[in-house]
DNA sequence: TTTCTTGCAAATTCTTTGCAGATTA
DNA sequence: TAATCTGCAAAGAATTTGCAAGAAA
């Protein structure tokens, strides 16, 4: 059973204040306000996104703020940013292993969920280069919505 | 018996010569001094490093004509950029199948290889999002040289 | 000769920073 | 209250663009 989603956005944010507290950092409401627009978007917004939905309810906040703490966030562990040669970066704030879908078309990403039980196997050298922190897999291609257009 | 650099920059040179033709693009010097950097570098230089060399043997040559000149290598399937969530842009003009390591701690970017007869298996679904055109894995740490430093 | 490219300079885009007042603990 | 955080404005870095002169086909 799913869990319900602001169940699990009330969670998300519970975890952000405990994370602030524990690195001295402040719960400060915009803070939180950024966090949650990550966490309830699914669609892996860049900041001026963040900034335009935010905004709508703090009519105040800056794009500065937007940048710095998108940057606090990240230092937290609470959000990533999404690997992207493009100029916009993008975040994420599921922090449960998973890897990525960009359309080359529409630039949109979409989250690959491995099956329970999949693992995904490295290159076998690939720890003679040092210790790894982080893997990271990114899949290019058209999407099925940009596949659907051509088609037509 | 791996083959002999030159040579093999020679080839690959030829190459983009074809690849401009057959786009009708024109081969010329800038366009072959700017490939044969990234080409002969393994360390996969970001645009102004680009710049800083070929200026020793173009000294007229422009920022903005390295810009310019990568993306176009880019679209003729020469070069293409290796993702890192770093501000500058990052080339690699190696297009055989590989990944890469990323250190956390010196930006290094290690070229990974698969050994013959190993294959990357990616997950179950990630099919179901559209057609793949490309796949890239990218692994982040901390690598050797930095580790012996910290040791220090 | 005709079209594509380059160099120059200026502009744009995304992101960061200094500082004084506001906010949190 | 004491330190952190925010908004404002201005700066910064990386990259892009318009245009006229220059080079390739």
């Amino acid at each position: 059973m799913i869990k319900d989603k602001d169940v699990y956005l009330n969670e998300r944010v519970e975890q952000l204040k405990l994370a602030c507290q524990k690195q001295g950092m402040r719960v400060t409401q915009q803070r939180i306000e950024i966090f949650k627009e990550v966490a309830k978007s699914c669609a892996h917004p860049d900041a001026e996104t963040i900034y335009e939905s935010v905004k709508e309810r703090m009519p105040n906040v800056s794009v500065d703020t937007i940048y710095r703490t998108l940057a606090s966030l990240e230092e937290l562990n609470m959000i990533f940013r999404v690997d992207n040669q493009l100029p916009k970066a993008r975040f994420d704030a599921d922090m449960t292993p998973h890897h990525h879908f960009l359309c080359i078309k529409c630039n949109e990403v979409y989250d690959i969920f491995l099956e329970p039980g999949e693992e995904l196997v490295l290159p076998k050298n690939a720890e003679q280069y040092g210790t790894i922190k982080d893997v990271n897999l990114q899949i290019r291609g058209i999407c099925k919505k940009c596949l659907e257009k051509i088609e037509k």
